[in-house]
DNA sequence: ACCTGAACACCGTTCAAGT
DNA sequence: ACCTGAACACCGTTCAAGT
């Protein structure tokens, strides 16, 4: 009963921004990325269509902001499921895959934004996509700590960190797409196949 | 000069369908998907923003036949490529998989409606992804083929060509999106990369 | 049968005006 | 400083009307 004070009137004080952000979240999970539109998100938020300018450059930097975010908790997200491991280096690369799955999987809204095709993406600098930086610099370092273990073959980590990327984000895509030929098979299943794809492909990179 | 009267009156006569697919195709290339719309694709067409709806149900159908074109070529190349090889049909899988990377380069905007994010594509049917089930039994029936003169390992076809196709299409989907590292990589450098992350990963399905 | 033009309900973005 | 309301140039889609 002490904080409903701040119901409608407490985004007029400063914290539109953050509103904005999680109602735009709210849209692309009921509705999809195409029917998101900067009128819907304001009158969820209850207030007008212009003022959301205020506080974003425009449409694009609304969802920029939701990618940033995405990409933020795809990183702690990944980083907490390895650090609570028990396993040696090379569980951790094993980790570091299917956790990017599962965010992709979980969080499907988010996902889209962060890899919306480029074209429709000008969100995203003109330079290099540098908010999946990290994410794929986490991925190489793992990958370098196992190839001084031996437990991973010699090679550029910065392709072989490619290579990893290129089957989690494609197996991804097509999962949270629905382009997989998933006749009937229920959650569980999904996730042994996906498992089972990921570390078959991950043997690729071992030593031989 | 015997065949520049077909100028304005041409499609009046029925290939109107033919002209608004190429024309889109056209648009999404110079301006990209996001900014296609049906107004722009009637006025290049040199036709009324409403007469595509005598050849197309809605924007979404017209998109669909773009799709269903770019599966065909796809298909068409690939079976192309593989029939011109000289190697066994290990290379055959490697060919397939090299192949349907370089489509999604070569033909960008075709890739793009392809397989935009589902929520975006109502134009796929309510059913699974049909268009794609022919690319994908290509690569399944060369799976089988390598397994039973022993060049891949053994286990669940159907679950090693989706391995296989979650790698090019993720490095596919990257590459176009330009969400590679490719800090100054020239073209040369990318078929490289492109050739080593392909032909790495499918040595994870090699005999043990 | 095929196309047009007006109409409707939406967009993103800008800008003067209000508090 | 922050928000509103009207305005502008666009959308997709429908439908009566023209040929």
């Amino acid at each position: 009963m002490t904080d409903t004070k701040n119901q409608s009137q407490s985004y007029h004080h400063g914290n539109l921004t953050r509103v904005l952000i999680d109602t735009a979240l709210e849209i692309i999970s009921e509705q999809g990325t195409k029917d998101l539109s900067l009128r819907k998100i304001a009158k969820r938020a209850g207030v007008s269509h212009a003022a959301p300018y205020r506080h974003f450059k425009d449409k694009n930097a609304i969802l920029g902001a939701v990618a940033r975010q995405g990409f933020d908790m795809m990183l702690r997200q990944t980083e907490k499921r390895i650090a609570k491991s028990k396993g040696n280096e090379l569980d951790h690369f094993a980790i570091s895959g299917l956790s990017y799955i599962n965010f992709a999987v979980n969080y499907p809204a988010h996902y889209r934004v962060m890899f919306g095709t480029r074209a429709e993406n000008s969100y995203f600098s003109d330079e290099l996509k540098p908010e999946s930086i990290p994410v794929f610099k986490l991925l190489r370092d793992i990958i370098m700590v196992c190839q001084e273990k031996g437990l991973l073959k010699t090679g550029d980590p910065q392709e072989m960190a490619l290579a990893a990327w290129s089957i989690v984000h494609g197996f991804a895509m097509l999962r949270i797409d629905h382009h997989l030929p998933d006749q009937g098979m229920d959650e569980k299943k999904l996730r042994e196949l996906q498992r089972s794809v990921v570390l078959t492909l991950y043997s690729g990179l071992r030593p031989e």
